[in-house]
RNA sequence: GGAGGGGUGGUCGAGUGGUUAAAGGCAGCGGACUGUAAAUCCGCCCGCGUGAGCGUACGUAGGUUCAAAUCCUACCCCCUCCA
């Protein structure tokens, strides 16, 4: 049990896999409050669910009142960490970096308050503009290349034999200075991240203790994996993306939705904000109830991230889609004429290549020989692909497996 | 710098002149069973074409051959051992 509110929070959430000095946080952080980060590297457009977990501590810390940084590593992101990975990860080009940043900032606005407190910074401000001989002369005299070595995702590449180039090597350096930066401009005394961080983080800390001489403090998190181990975000189809740019609300909310019975209490504490006790209690629906557990998670994390109005959408949706088997309008559709149908320059293949149902019009015939697909809920069976028989009304349904949707809307 | 090994489809990994769009595993997708779950069983799994078929594909570029992932040449990259 903590004093500080957040850290009873975070704690009893499952947030902390390790932490430096808990004790002493604890008293700091429930005596007043601190300004804290996270760090997240910018190397796409959009941020997928494997930040979710960062973004509900940014969010926590916001919540209870502490001043919350959600460090863009606009910098850094210019090198790549090479935590948790054998390879180097490809170069980003400045503007690339640029284009992503102001997309992501959208994101970070839904979880803390950009108005208050939290604030967006880029380590791009103050990396830019090093100097190589001060840098060295500052940072370089004050780290040694023994203590380097020692971390996990140095030691990892060496002892593959993996190429760890001297540029990926510095980015520990590099985010040490952040933290030491950080805490210097904004008196920043905690740097939260993944396991994965725990060295890049820990060598910030012994940086401003050497140059400063003062205390900070880091926690990790826990690395979250998908039943089968992997990296959770990513599945076969793309990525769980958080803006609703690159996947649909509905989307979204049936990820969670589908999510396999024994992440679901883990789930629930992670990504939503109810109590604990609800928590606990949902997590001991078993059977068909977990169905329960699910809808609300899904509409929870769904709301955190898209929005309240969003989540209500994407389940009112889902009701009619599954539950009582009607045509949502909202829904993916797409528009064709009557007549285009008729004349078979619109054929249940352009259909589903048209919704975006499945990849390939290959794979669509092989789908329609295996049953995998149904036009207003039947099996489909002519062979010539044609719709005619279907626009006596004005809707046809194409489904695809039993999750996909899709509506053609005939004008 | 010297010697050797290797780069195959989303991934791992067989294949050393034709019957190879390329074994097998994993991942994925569809069906059955269910609970919009998991497990299990069945099917599918490069693209285009209703189809016959066509086009691409085994690091890159050339070449030999009726025929190449398989042989030859050059180049790029990776690994192991020696210096």
């Amino acid at each position: 049990m903590f004093k500080s509110n957040f850290l009873n929070e975070i704690s009893t959430r499952g947030f902390i896999y390790q932490s430096s000095d808990i004790e002493d946080l604890d008293t700091l952080m429930n005596q007043k409050a601190i300004t804290a980060y996270i760090g997240f590297d910018i190397t796409s457009d959009s941020l997928h669910i494997g930040s979710l977990l960062q973004l509900m501590l940014l969010h926590w810390l916001d919540y209870y009142d502490h001043k919350t940084i959600a460090l863009i590593g606009g910098g850094t992101t210019l090198i790549g960490d090479p935590s948790g990975k054998d390879e180097g990860r490809k170069i980003l080009q400045l503007q690339d970096i640029e284009n992503n940043i102001v997309k992501i900032e959208k994101i970070f606005e839904k979880f803390i308050n950009l108005k208050d407190k939290a604030k967006i910074i880029n380590n791009y401000e103050w990396l830019s503009d090093i100097n190589y001989i001060n840098f060295l002369r500052d940072v370089g005299s004050r780290v040694t290349i023994n203590k380097m070595l020692t971390f996990e995702s140095v030691k990892n590449r060496l002892d593959r034999e993996q190429p760890l180039t001297f540029l990926e090597f510095n980015y520990m350096l590099l985010q040490a200075y952040d933290y030491y930066h950080l805490n210097k401009e904004y008196d920043c005394e905690l740097q939260l991240g993944g396991s994965d961080q725990w060295g890049n983080i820990v060598s910030g800390i012994d940086l401003i203790r050497r140059l400063n001489n003062k205390k900070t403090f880091a926690i990790t998190s826990p690395l979250i994996t998908n039943n089968d181990g992997s990296k959770m975000g990513k599945t076969a189809d793309g990525a769980i993306w958080l803006d609703e740019c690159k996947l649909s609300n509905y989307d979204f909310y049936q990820f969670w939705r589908n999510a396999d019975d024994t992440d679901v209490p883990k789930f629930l504490h992670f990504f939503t904000k109810l109590p604990l006790e609800e928590i606990s209690k949902l997590s001991k629906l078993k059977g068909q109830e977990i169905n329960e557990a699910k809808k609300i998670l899904a509409f929870e994390v769904t709301k955190i991230t898209r929005g309240e109005e969003q989540a209500r959408e994407a389940k009112e949706i889902s009701n009619n889609v599954f539950a009582n088997n009607t045509l949502d309008d909202r829904i993916n559709s797409f528009c064709v004429s009557s007549k285009e149908i008729l004349i078979s320059s619109f054929s249940l293949l352009d259909a589903v290549e048209k919704l975006q149902l499945v990849k390939s019009r290959s794979e669509t015939k092989r789908l329609i020989k295996s049953n995998g697909i149904k036009v207003n809920d039947e099996n489909y069976h002519n062979n010539d692909f044609s719709l005619s028989s279907y626009i006596s009304k004005n809707e046809i349904k194409i489904s695809v497996g039993k999750k996909k949707i899709g509506i053609i809307k005939i004008i």
